[in-house]
RNA sequence: GCCUCGGUAGUUCAGUUGGUAGAGCAAGGGACUGAAAAUCCCUGUGUCGGUGGUUCGAGUCCGCCCCGAGGCA
């Protein structure tokens, strides 16, 4: 079985065409792995890859669900899973390639994520409980029921506290129990570009005034005519809060893209911070040849 | 020219009745097991515009100068 190609890393290094290069060498396909991407109609503002930079290379797991629904790694996985084993089968070498780290690790490496799904009336219940009696009040919750989770989380990572009083809630079992550490999968070689920190805040700065020229306002009004509300998950994404923010004229169009510009370079710096972390990961220099490089790799 | 208000960390500003400074944001570092482009944690010395003076001691009071905003001529 061919290993798999994992191109990741901070967004704006050129993932994406990197990726359909490899593609084109290794007559294969490529799976993305974005948490953004998966979303049909979001396209500028995601930096989705088009129909002409795609090059007739097969992408997977884009435009692959409505702007109006929530999703998660469990989902992707399941989805991501069968998609990545046919092309096993076909004696090829998967591409996957995108920013999200918690993605690519759900394909990677065996994780005992439960089968415990969301529920979001209970979501909703408990985020109203902390704004009412604090967070404090949630943390001791998850005390009294699951003492090793509490212990690893802080009392205002409020999410990570829901997930967890939500698995006792549904399954009546620790998540401390769930856990199985993170044996490997599958074999892969994995790559990430590494700019330093100024050269890649610049690009990120010229690609968000790219990508409000190439009209990412018009996007954005065209999902709220779709009915597609800020609050939704997929809105969530970088940037189209902002936007909306300005066609409501609550900002004006500079601080509007300087807000974008800074939320975009906060994030490719928590993305940095993951991947400095992913298990045998090689960073290169930028001018790297690519094809060579990963040939030596494998 | 006169009057008023400002000039404090990269930035926006706090600084009680004088005891050599502190918040948000930025920046840097970190976490991350069904919201992950999300969520959360840690890190704050800077000629307190300059210069004289009063004082045991001044960002804090007084004089002069420089810069910015506004007002009156």
């Amino acid at each position: 079985m061919k290993k798999t190609i994992v191109i990741c890393g901070a967004t704006a290094t050129g993932k994406t065409e990197h990726a359909v290069v490899l593609g084109k060498y290794f007559d294969t396909a490529v799976i993305s792995a974005d948490s953004q991407l998966i979303y049909k109609g979001l396209n500028i503002g995601t930096a989705k890859p088009t129909l002409a930079e795609m090059e007739n290379i097969q992408h997977y797991m884009i435009d692959i669900i409505e702007p109006n629904l929530s999703f998660s790694v469990a989902e992707y996985t399941t989805m991501a899973e069968p998609i990545i084993a046919n092309i096993e089968a076909q004696e090829k070498p998967p591409i996957l390639c995108g920013g999200t780290g918690f993605y690519i690790q759900s394909l990677l490496f065996k994780r005992s994520l439960g089968t415990v799904g969301r529920d979001n009336q209970f979501r909703k219940y408990y985020q109203e409980l902390a704004k009412l009696k604090g967070n404090t009040y949630l943390f001791e919750e998850l005390k009294k029921v699951d003492i090793q989770t509490a212990e690893k989380l802080h009392v205002n990572d409020v999410n990570r506290v829901i997930r967890a009083l939500e698995i006792y809630a549904l399954t009546g079992k620790k998540k401390s129990e769930q856990v199985e550490g993170f044996s490997p999968k599958r074999e892969y070689i994995a790559i990430a570009f590494d700019y330093d920190r100024d050269t890649l805040y610049t690009k990120i700065n010229q690609r968000v005034r790219n990508m409000l020229k190439l009209g990412w306002i018009d996007e954005v009004q065209q999902l709220l005519k779709q009915g597609v509300m800020p609050d939704m998950q997929s809105m969530q994404a970088i940037g189209y809060k902002e936007v909306i923010s300005y066609l409501s004229n609550c900002i004006g169009y500079n601080e509007m893209l300087e807000l974008i510009q800074r939320k975009t370079r906060n994030y490719a710096k928590r993305q940095i911070t993951f991947f400095k972390k992913f298990p045998n990961l090689t960073w290169i220099s930028p001018n790297t040849n690519i094809v060579k490089k990963v040939k030596e790799l494998l």
